[in-house]
RNA sequence: GUGGGAAUAGCUCAACUGGUAGAGCACCGGACUGUGGCUCCGACGGUUGCGGGUUCGAUUCCCGUUUCCCACCCCA
């Protein structure tokens, strides 16, 4: 049997039906603070992440799906990149050079040409060489020239041999094939990226503040536990742009994180507990690792082994050690607090003075710090207790360098991920009731042979009633029907057999009470609705 | 990637130190040719995850493997 694979998962009705409510609160919910739905591909080129996220984030280095797509050079400034890593000493790109071709010494060179590529190695030529070089260049034509030192080779699989006259001699011909660099291409494992480089991309910039929101699946190759699977769904929110926009106030960050309060009181999310920290800019984070690994040096030893090694790769992450009999060497280290320059301070201050005035309650965590590499400043976590091992249900902070990292133009911004699979998990086991799964309000049963065309007439006029109307087959036996309209849930069932079709009134049986009526066909819809 | 547990009918689970694989529910049919939920009867349903090994004989013991669960690593 073939069957999803390893931490894939089907989702099911009614299940689907809770995922829908999340959906729809989420977007009632943001469109009261003016943010707007943004749709980004799954994939993108692996780079992306690779620069936005971290080359040495766990995600980046291991816990992606990556492939090679290799049916063109992606653009020429890949092209060059791959070109000088697999000849080196190439020294040229672009155009036929004559001036090059006239050199004494022998030069490797280079040359794209839209999509056709061509090396000439070594070369050093009579003029008529270069002419034709150069007309077959102007004429976007495909050779390849072996003529003494000169070998010019043109990536062409649809080209065999030619023979071609160079000043009134047939030179030989040669076919070299060339792969075009493949390009990388990783299924997205965070939406962050992909919004900022769309960002970028369409120059969003000139339209001021952005808020933007995305809800879809994201994808790790890590092993699946509870609640985190290899598909997983995240419902993400960015506010970004110019800082001269507002996007480097506070005002954004307290703006998220009331809206996110907001949104789990609206989800029924009992319990849950906002965690803030501030982690600084990237310059005091670096200092603040330095001084984290100097304190760790000397203590490391009577540490946990997972410390002993988090001390050396990531010493942040030691702060989140759960070991109690590391608590107290950890309760020594140095803190983000202290490393933090006057205006992170003062941002820090503001975000908490606005939270307090507009009742969000929050706890200061100052060993809460964040895995990614562009967070900056304010780090949240909204947990929640009855989740195992994994009680963040959503997490988040500000990330003001990470569109310049990218190459974009200057653009503060601070945004959030909500592991939606993880919040559902969590409405089900606080006994939500499940009530937005709507029952039929009718089950409609022809009876006998050639109902189905009746039967499908009044199923089409009632469903335009806004009647949820499921339909059964004529060749059923009406004790089946019933049957199947009862374990539907359907709250009336409909005969549509030979008799009522003459007298133009159906026989209409309420399920729940038991009481059977004859309806003219006009008032069958006015009747159901009562 | 590491560690522990698990895998038997569509679902939930039995099967005594190793002796022919079973129940409840669900599904289908009948009792009941145009009236559901209740009741009764019947039928269907399996390479015991897969592959090796030990044994006269393996669902059971051993090894490998796959998947799931829990945790670790890590993390929105």
């Amino acid at each position: 049997m073939i069957k999803a694979v390893r931490g894939t998962r089907d989702l099911l009705p009614p299940e689907t039906a809770l995922w829908n409510f999340v959906e729809s609160t989420v977007r009632d919910v943001f469109r009261a603070y003016n943010f707007q739905e943004i749709r980004t591909p799954i994939f993108e080129s692996t780079e992306l992440f690779a620069r936005g996220v971290g080359e040495e984030t766990d995600i980046v280095s291991k816990e992606m799906y990556t492939w090679e797509d290799g049916t063109r050079a992606a653009d020429f400034a890949v092209y060059k990149k791959w070109m000088t890593a697999r000849f080196p000493g190439v020294k040229s790109f672009g155009e036929f050079d004559p001036d090059i071709a006239r050199r004494e010494t022998p030069v490797p060179i280079a040359h794209l040409r839209q999509e056709r590529a061509y090396i000439v190695f070594g070369y050093r030529t009579s003029e008529e060489v270069i002419e034709e070089l150069e007309r077959a260049v102007r004429l976007n034509e495909t050779k390849v020239l072996q003529f003494d030192e000169l070998r010019l080779v043109i990536a062409d699989p649809e080209m065999k041999d030619v023979g071609l006259q160079v000043g009134g001699m047939t030179v030989k011909t040669e076919i070299v094939s060339i792969d075009l660099p493949p390009q990388s291409l990783t299924l997205r494992p965070e939406a962050t990226a992909g919004i900022v480089r769309a960002y970028i991309e369409h120059n969003l910039e000139t339209r001021g503040l952005n808020k933007l929101y995305c809800i879809g699946p994201m994808f790790r190759r890590e092993r699946p536990q509870k609640g985190r699977y290899r598909q997983f769904y995240q419902i993400d929110a960015e506010i970004i742009g110019p800082a001269s926009a507002g996007s480097e106030s506070p005002a954004r960050d307290a703006e998220v994180l009331e809206m996110l309060a907001t949104l789990l009181d609206r989800l029924g999310i009992k319990n849950w507990t906002l965690e803030l920290n501030s982690v600084g800019s990237s310059a005091e984070r670096a200092k603040f690792n330095e001084a984290l690994r100097i304190a760790l040096d000397p203590v490391k030893d009577q540490m946990c082994g997972d410390c002993q090694r988090r001390a050396v790769t990531n010493p942040l992450r030691v702060l989140d050690c759960k070991h109690p009999e590391d608590q107290p060497i950890i309760e020594k280290l140095p803190r983000i607090s202290q490393f933090l320059d006057e205006d992170s301070r003062k941002h820090f201050d503001a975000v908490q003075q606005i939270l307090r005035a507009v009742g969000v309650e929050f706890q200061i965590n100052d060993r809460l710090v964040r895995g990614l590499d562009y967070y900056t400043r304010t780090a949240f976590e909204f947990t929640h207790g009855a989740l195992g091992a994994q009680n963040a249900i959503l997490g988040g902070g500000r990330y003001d360098g990470l569109s310049e990292a990218l190459g974009g133009p200057a653009a503060p911004g601070i945004g959030f991920a909500i592991g939606e699979d993880r919040l559902v998990m969590s409405l089900q086991e606080s006994a939500f009731a499940g009530g937005a799964l709507r029952q039929p309000d009718l089950y409609v049963a022809p009876l006998g042979a050639g109902m189905n065309v009746e039967a499908a007439r009044l199923a089409r006029e009632l469903r335009r009633h806004d009647l949820v109307v499921d339909l059964g087959d004529d060749t059923f036996r009406l004790k089946k029907s019933f049957e199947i309209a009862a374990k539907a849930g359907a709250k009336y069932i409909l005969i549509v057999g030979e008799n009522e079709v003459k007298a133009e009134a159906f026989a209409l049986k309420n399920l729940i009470t038991g009481e059977q009526i004859s309806v003219p066909r006009a008032e069958l819809a006015r009747k159901i609705q009562e």
